[in-house]
This record gives C-alpha cells, sequence and structure tokens, in this order.
RNA sequence: GCCGGUGUGGUGAAAUGGCAGACACGACAGACUCAAAAUCUGUUAUACGCAAGUAUGUGGGGGUUCAAGUCCCUCCACCGGCACCA
C-alpha cells in the first residue's frame, strides 16, 4: 500500500547525506588546518558493539542529542570534533565463530556494515574520516602499547585467583554466568555443573588509583547518583589495623577495623576460610571440621555467600588469640561472613557493637561485652544499662569498660585507640577501599594478544617496535579443554623461541574502550598514541565536552576509562587529569506497551522500520520530543506521527503540490516584507526559548517552541522570508535533511551547516503591555492590564476599580497588598 | 537494609515560590469531500451549572508563606544501584 507522504523525504534525506559525505562537510580540522583557529567543543556518544541484530531504537537517543548540541555548536562558530567508531571485539561473534566456523573478523565487518549503514541514515553529522574500530591492528597497537606502559609501571601483575571453570562447556565463566541450584552452582547455559579452578590470571593495579579517582570526581559534571555510585564502589574507609597474637604461638593477625574504640569489647576472631593461616592455627582435633566447611564454602558461588537471608555458619579453630589492650584470650573461628577479598581477610568481632557479630555471637554463644553507651536522649539510650542489650548498637556513643578510652566519646576514642596502637607498635591509622583490582585476562580468542613472552614462570614485554601483536588464525575457536584459551592452539604463533611462549589470555572487552576518545583526536598516527599538540588542542582544560550514553556504564568504563587516562596522565600523554568533563545519561527506551524492549515481548522498534514510513528527520525529532533526555519513556507510533505531522507544516509553508504529486517551491506564499511586530516577537521568543534549552539539553521544550512558531506561522497566509529563514536555522539541529533541503529551496547555493546561529534581539521581545493577575486572598479574581514596568501605584487603583473587587473584599478591610512588577497583584483582607 | 531518583489530565509531558496542565498524542464536534483519507478550525483536568461562574485538584498527611507542583517534616508506591566491605 502506498500511503501518501506529507512530504518527500524519501527523496531528499538520501540526497542530504550524500552531499555531506562526499563534501566532508562535517570534517573537524586539527592543529594547522584551517578551522583550527576556532574554540573547540567535543562530543562523544559511547560507541556501540556492533551486534547482529543491528540499531534499535534506544540506539539513536543519544547519538541524536549529541548531533543537535554538534550542529548547534558549528553554527555558533566552534570546531566540533564529533567522531563515531567500533568497540567491535566481544564474545558473540566468538560464539558465532565456535558454532560455524566462520571468522570472528568476518562478523564483525559485516555487523559493522550494517551499523554504519543504519547510523549515516540518521543524518549524524560524524566525522568520519575519523572512524576507528577496536579490533583493527593499527587501533589495537596501541591498546597493547598502554598495557606495556602499565606492565613498565608495574600496574600489571599476575594472580592465580581461582575462577568458575565449566569442563562441559569448555570455558572459563564470569560470576554473572553461574547460578545456585540445589545441586550446586550451575552454568547458566545449559546447567552443567561448575568449579572454582585457580588460573593464572592478569591483574590492573585500579586500587593504587582509588585515592584519586574519588577525589577528582568532585570537580566533575556528572549526574550526582552516578558520582555516588562511583563513590560506592571505591568504598572508601577509615580505620586502623591491629596486629593480634596468636596464643602459644608466633603467629600474627592482622585485621582492619573500622571501629577501633571498641577493641575492648573484642570477644573472638574470625578468619576467612581462605585465609593462609587457617591451615596451621587449627588444632587436631578441630581439623575435620574445619576442612568440611572450607570445602563447602569452596563450592559455595559468591551469590549464595553473600546471601543476606541464610543463617550465618562458621567453625572453631581451636586457637586463641591474645586481644593486644587486655590480653584476653579470645577463641579463633572461621566463618563465610568474612570476605578474604576485603581487608586483611581477617576480623575482630565486636558483638555488642556490630549486627554481624552479634548475630554470630547469638548463634554459638560466644560472650558479648559492652564497650559503647549510647548518649542520654539516643533512643538507645537505657537507664543504668549494664549488659548488653539484644541487638547490637552501632552508633557513636561514650566508651565504657575500655580502660584508657572510658568516658570518651566514639570520634575521640577512636583516635586515642590509634594513638596508643601507634606508640606501642601494636597497629597503625590505615585507609581501607571495597574497590579491587581489575581482573583484566580472559581465555577468549576475539579479543587484543598481551605483549607478554613468558619463560618458564618469568615474564616479559614485547618492545614496542615488536607491535602491534596480532592475532593468529586458527581453524576452530573452541578452547581447549584444559581450561586454556583458544590462542594455546596456535602452536607456532605461541613459540617465540626456545623456551619462550606467547601468553595466551585475551584483554577483556574493556581495554579498546578505556582510551578510544584519545584516539579520534589523531586517528591515523603510526607512531604515536595521540600526537601532543593535537591532544592538547582537543583534549585540553577540560577534555571531552560532552559525553552521553547509557547509565549501564556507570561504574564500570567509566572508571577503568578514568584509571587508564589518569595513567596516560602521569605519563605526560594527556594534559588533563579526567576524560570527561560533562556526563549525561539517556533514559532507556521502553516498548510501547511500557515494558523494556525485547525480542520475548515482540515490542523492538527497528529505526529502519520507521525511517520507511516517516523519515529520519522525524525518528530524530520525536526522540527527542518524547521527553527529558535523561528520563526512561515508552516508545509511541501516535507521537512519531505527531512531530511527522509538524515536519509537514513546515514543508508546507512554502511548498505546494502540483497535480502530478510534485513538490515546487512556492514563492507565492513568501514575502521579502519586514514581519509584523507580533510574528517579530514569536521569531525572537523562539531563538531565545530553542537556545537556552539547546544549552540546557532539554530539547523537548526547545521542539515544543519551534511547534508554537510553526503554528504561528501558519496562521500567516504570506510568510516574511526572514521569519522563515530564521525557523529553518533553528530547526537545523533536529531535523538536518529538512532544513537543508528548504534552505536550498530558498535559493542558497551552501550547506547551512555553518550558518550562523539566530540572536534574540531584545527589542523585539519586548510587548506593548503584559497580563497581570488580581488576586483577593491568594485566589485569581481578574486581570488587568497594564504597560511592562507599570508601578504600584499605578496597578492598585485600576485593580480596584474592577467590579469583581467590590465584590470579593466587601465587608472586608485591607491588610496587605502584594505587589510583583509584570506579575500579580495580591490584596490580603480579613 | 542502605544510597540515589521519580510520582502532575485518558496518554507523553510543561511550569526562576506568583494564573497548574505549555507543546503534543488521543477523543469529540465542525469545515472541505459523493464518501473516505489527508488537511484546516474549535472543544477537551474534575464536579455542579444552559451559561457567566463557583468549588476542588500536582502520591497521602502535616508545616512555612500574602502565595507551594516547587521549600521543610513525615509516610506510601514505583524505578535504578549497592548489599555480610568489618
Amino acid at each position: 500500500m502506498q500511503v501518501r507522504k506529507q512530504f518527500p523525504f524519501a527523496s531528499f534525506e538520501p540526497v542530504w547525506q550524500r552531499h555531506w559525505l562526499e563534501n566532508s562537510t562535517f570534517r573537524a580540522a586539527n592543529p594547522g588546518e584551517p578551522g583550527s583557529e576556532k574554540p573547540k567543543y567535543y562530543a562523544l556518544d559511547m560507541f556501540p558493539y556492533p551486534s547482529g541484530a543491528g540499531l534499535h531504537v534506544g540506539h539513536p537517543e543519544g547519538y541524536t542529542a549529541t548531533d543537535i548540541v554538534c550542529r548547534y555548536k558549528r553554527m555558533k562558530g566552534f570546531n566540533v570534533l564529533h567522531p563515531m567508531g567500533w568497540d567491535a571485539f566481544g564474545l558473540p561473534a566468538e560464539q558465532y565463530a565456535v558454532q560455524t566456523g566462520t571468522h570472528p573478523r568476518i562478523t564483525t565487518e559485516t555487523n559493522i556494515a550494517n551499523f554504519r549503514r543504519q547510523i549515516q541514515a540518521l543524518g549524524f553529522s560524524y566525522d568520519w574520516s575519523r572512524e576507528i574500530n577496536t579490533t583493527d591492528p593499527a587501533y589495537y597497537k596501541w591498546t597493547q602499547w598502554i598495557f606495556i606502559q602499565l606492565y613498565k609501571k608495574g600496574l600489571a601483575y599476575v594472580s592465580h585467583a581461582p575462577v568458575w571453570y565449566c569442563p562441559a562447556l569448555g570455558t572459563v565463566l564470569a560470576n554473572e554466568e553461574v547460578l545456585p541450584t540445589p545441586e550446586g552452582p550451575r552454568s547458566e547455559r545449559g546447567n552443567h555443573p561448575v568449579e572454582r579452578r585457580p588460573l593464572r590470571q592478569w591483574m590492573l593495579k585500579i586500587t593504587a588509583y582509588a585515592e584519586r579517582l574519588l577525589n577528582d570526581l568532585d570537580q566533575l559534571d556528572w549526574p550526582e547518583s552516578l558520582k555516588e555510585m562511583q563513590r560506592n564502589w571505591i568504598g572508601r574507609s577509615e580505620g586502623a589495623e591491629v596486629k593480634f597474637m596468636v596464643d602459644s604461638s608466633d603467629d600474627v593477625i592482622t585485621v582492619f577495623t573500622t571501629r577501633p574504640d571498641t577493641l575492648f569489647g573484642a570477644t573472638y576472631m574470625v578468619l576467612s576460610p581462605e585465609h593462609p593461616l587457617v591451615g596451621k592455627l587449627t588444632t587436631p582435633e578441630q581439623q575435620a571440621a574445619v576442612q568440611k566447611y572450607k570445602a563447602e564454602v569452596a563450592n559455595k558461588s559468591d551469590l549464595e555467600r553473600t546471601d543476606l537471608a541464610k543463617e550465618k555458619s562458621g567453625v572453631f579453630t581451636g586457637a586463641y588469640a591474645i586481644n593486644p589492650v587486655n590480653e584476653a584470650k579470645i577463641p579463633i573461628w572461621i566463618a563465610d561472613y568474612v570476605l578474604m577479598g576485603y581487608g586483611t581477610g581477617a576480623i575482630m568481632a565486636v558483638p555488642a557493637h556490630d549486627e554481624r557479630d552479634h548475630e554470630f555471637a547469638s548463634i554459638y554463644l560466644l560472650p558479648i561485652i559492652e564497650v559503647v553507651r549510647p548518649l542520654i536522649g539516643h533512643p538507645e539510650y537505657v537507664e543504668g544499662s549494664e549488659t548488653a542489650s539484644a541487638a547490637a548498637f552501632t552508633g557513636p556513643g561514650i566508651a565504657v569498660n575500655s580502660d584508657l578510652l572510658n568516658g570518651l566519646p566514639t570520634d575521640e576514642a577512636k583516635a586515642r585507640m590509634i594513638s596508643w596502637l601507634e606508640e606501642t607498635g601494636l597497629g597503625a591509622r590505615r585507609i581501607q577501599y571495597k574497590l579491587r583490582d581489575w581482573l583484566f585476562s580472559r581465555q577468549r580468542y576475539w579479543g587484543e594478544p598481551f605483549p607478554v613472552i613468558w619463560n618458564g614462570d618469568q615474564h616479559e614485554v614485547l618492545s614496542e617496535s615488536d607491535l602491534p601483536l596480532t592475532l593468529p588464525e586458527l581453524d576452530d575457536y573452541k578452547p581447549s579443554p584444559e581450561g586454556l584459551a583458544p590462542l594455546a592452539k596456535a602452536k607456532e604463533w605461541l613459540a617465540v623461541s626456545e623456551g619462550r611462549t606467547r601468553e595466551t589470555n585475551t584483554m577483556p572487552q574493556w581495554a579498546g574502550s578505556s582510551w578510544y576518545y584519545l584516539r579520534y583526536c589523531d586517528p591515523q598516527n603510526s607512531h604515536q598514541l595521540i600526537d601532543p599538540a593535537i591532544e592538547k588542542y582537543w583534549m585540553g582544560e577540560k577534555g571531552v565536552d560532552l559525553y552521553i550514553g547509557g547509565a549501564e556504564h556507570a561504574v564500570l568504563h567509566l572508571l577503568y576509562a578514568r584509571f587508564w587516562h589518569k595513567v596516560l596522565f602521569d605519563l605526560g600523554i594527556v594534559s588533563t587529569p579526567e576524560p570527561f568533563h560533562k556526563l549525561v545519561n539517556q533514559g532507556i527506551i521502553l516498548g510501547e506497551d511500557n515494558r523494556k524492549m525485547s525480542k520475548a515481548w515482540g515490542n523492538v522498534v527497528n529505526p529502519d522500520d520507521v525511517i520507511a514510513e516517516f523519515g529520519a528527520d522525524s525518528l530524530r525529532l520525536f526522540e527527542m520530543f518524547m521527553g527529558p533526555l535523561e528520563q526512561m519513556k515508552p516508545w509511541s507510533t501516535s507521537g512519531t506521527e505527531g512531530v511527522y505531522r509538524f515536519l509537514g507544516r513546515v514543508w508546507r509553508l512554502i511548498m505546494e503540490e502540483d497535480q502530478e504529486g510534485h513538490w515546487h517551491f512556492a514563492p507565492a506564499k513568501v514575502t521579502d516584507a519586514a514581519p509584523s511586530d507580533d510574528l517579530q516577537r514569536s521569531v525572537h521568543a523562539a531563538i531565545q526559548k530553542v537556545t537556552h534549552d539547546i544549552e540546557k539539553l532539554q530539547f523537548n521544550t526547545a521542539i515544543s517552541a519551534l511547534m508554537i512558531l510553526v503554528n504561528d506561522l501558519t496562521k500567516e497566509t504570506v510568510r516574511p522570508r526572514a521569519a522563515i529563514e530564521t525557523l529553518i536555522l533553528l530547526l537545523a539541529p533536529f531535523a538536518p535533511h529538512m532544513a537543508e533541503e528548504l534552505w536550498h529551496q530558498l535559493g542558497h547555493p551552501k550547506t547551512l551547516a555553518y550558518e550562523p546561529w539566530p540572536v534574540a534581539e531584545a527589542r523585539y521581545l519586548v510587548k506593548s503591555e503584559v497580563e497581570i493577575v488580581f488576586q483577593v486572598n491568594g485566589k485569581v479574581r481578574g486581570h488587568v492590564s497594564v504597560a511592562p514596568g507599570s508601578t504600584k501605584e499605578t496597578v492598585e487603583p485600576l485593580a480596584k476599580a474592577l467590579p469583581a473587587f467590590a465584590e470579593w473584599t466587601a465587608g472586608k478591610s485591607i491588610k496587605k497588598v502584594i505587589f510583583v512588577p509584570d506579575k500579580l497583584i495580591n490584596f490580603v483582607v480579613g
């Protein structure tokens, strides 16, 4: 069925897309090139993983937002960097290769071609000469180069931490790919049993940057919620480490505590089951019980271990420790509520003032000693209370039963105890982070190979001149049964020389995306990651000026990229400590049924279909008109029709259709006469509103301002050219194809991409009269029209002359008159 | 449990403490048409009323103020994140 279109978008949209490409309209000038004398503006989209499914309508939301800003900034005289590329390493292409034998490179190339076609069909103003692809050896050469720098700075190291391994699938699984079942942990895919295996892994020491990653958040223009998520993830806490001697032994157990003031209340200790001292401490009588418990814990997934609902469990080791402050002999237990990965993997348990310790002590009947008394007036304060209550008191209070600390408030008691520990050498002030080092290796094929050579247990990195180290060709991409990465099969590639072999792991997908924004600045540089002068120009001062992407990357990607950036900053390669000055998360677009878009619900909207029916401009416009950018909102087909009709009205302002159905410019609809005062006010009000709203990324209200202007213009039978041209320029960032086409129809030979942005002039915005609200006791009872800027003395008599005034104030006296110039006059009566 | 966010017409949503519902969608009515589509015009928070109008109304309750969707306290619901981090 051929539905008649409101305007011939299908014929002019591709024409302009080709025009922009062929004329390199959006090429950004690097330093030294003409155009680079302008101030720079760098707007970045989170580059996509090119999946086989293609684009969905969620992708263009953020892309459209940045595109509007970029087109606007160009018209404001900025040299704009707006690039696009592909985060193309990743699992789906590799799994497809395992199944079909198709090289992931082939799959990736096909998918990229499709993504590029879809993105170009939306008319985004990307500088395609800067397109990058993380799987391109010319790109990952520099990812490997960064790894070498990390290695040389001692920020990359090898660990043998246990990871989940599935023998049936022949692969290592991520934590979230393992599910707890009644039969034990199973793989999410296939429900096969999985086990913990210690495998050789590369780690990056992101923890060395914890403090800076935390502190520098303050200077960023990011959503507060996102900064808070990163702060929580880094998880800084202040406290002390304390040394406990093991009774009748030379062994020392060091613990971390945030409450050194409660040391006198420590009645037992708990080690994580994986703690290295457990085997040595355990007495022969307890050996069997401890071994059994450790075995149970070893096969629990993290999910099970951290399930708060379950009752705490643990086993006594038979050994005792000496509390350094009072020489008390306290039992040492192991329990899985103490995690090896945090602090020292051991705690002093203070059941009176820690909920977890209290719960554990209640189950195993361990002593509870109160050492902090709530302040008088505190809800938990009990008059004359000497015994520990039924629940732990975790708040601040006054130290009791604590010798040198007695009577001190919690803050002072902490400080006092730390000084004492430092004087006696039994402990020290310590800052602890939740943040763990970054597990940086994967047992995959489709990733960056490590530029690392092994010689027995010794490792070294390749020389920089040997980069890139490219991936070898393989016959099949399955991991080996022993849990080795697929690269272990590339025997020739693997062997460097006698006894020296290559690393078989590859880097995770996060690697390529941790620095891609830098490469866009200087994408073809073969001898440097980025030229210093170019870096200074594009990344100087604030780095990326605007970064828009999904909130799902709130922590990992954005933390990893910030970490690498700081390392590069320390190396003098970049000139700012932070990569992304302003960051905005676009909201998720839901299906028309208000559910998350998914194949399972059958509510996925494909941009190709929307473009075929309404055109790219309509899609762009609707994505922005739906609501605030940051907000989650449902798709609506009728809403799309609404903005499509709006564009049709714009088109018909100056175009008309002939008998054959062809559209032509209609000179009779346009006049060179000056706009009326009313129209002039509409035009300048629109300029003001659209400009303001684009700056604040409030595109929905900017579009409604354009609609109001178009409604005003529609009412005129003949439209002043000046007004029409201003409208077209204001519309250009949102609906660039139509704007270019109409601009062209009006006789302009050149693209409008670099036309100066219209300026709102105050003299056109002043009204000849304003309507003042007349209120009695805060309720609207009428209106008075006066000249703008009228004083209270002018307005008050006018208001009093209103019939409504007498009606509503009859029999009452005026107590007060509130006057807000040009807004309202309010009579308070009683 | 903790942290963050959001609650406004039938729907998506607007609103520097100053006329709540801009702009759209949908619905209804009218114009054009043989008819329909498209387009154009008008109406459209709720209740009462023929109407002018009056009252009520921004998740619930309370407060500050001449004036509260907006500020404060409290409760509820939903969404997102974290979750034995000592």
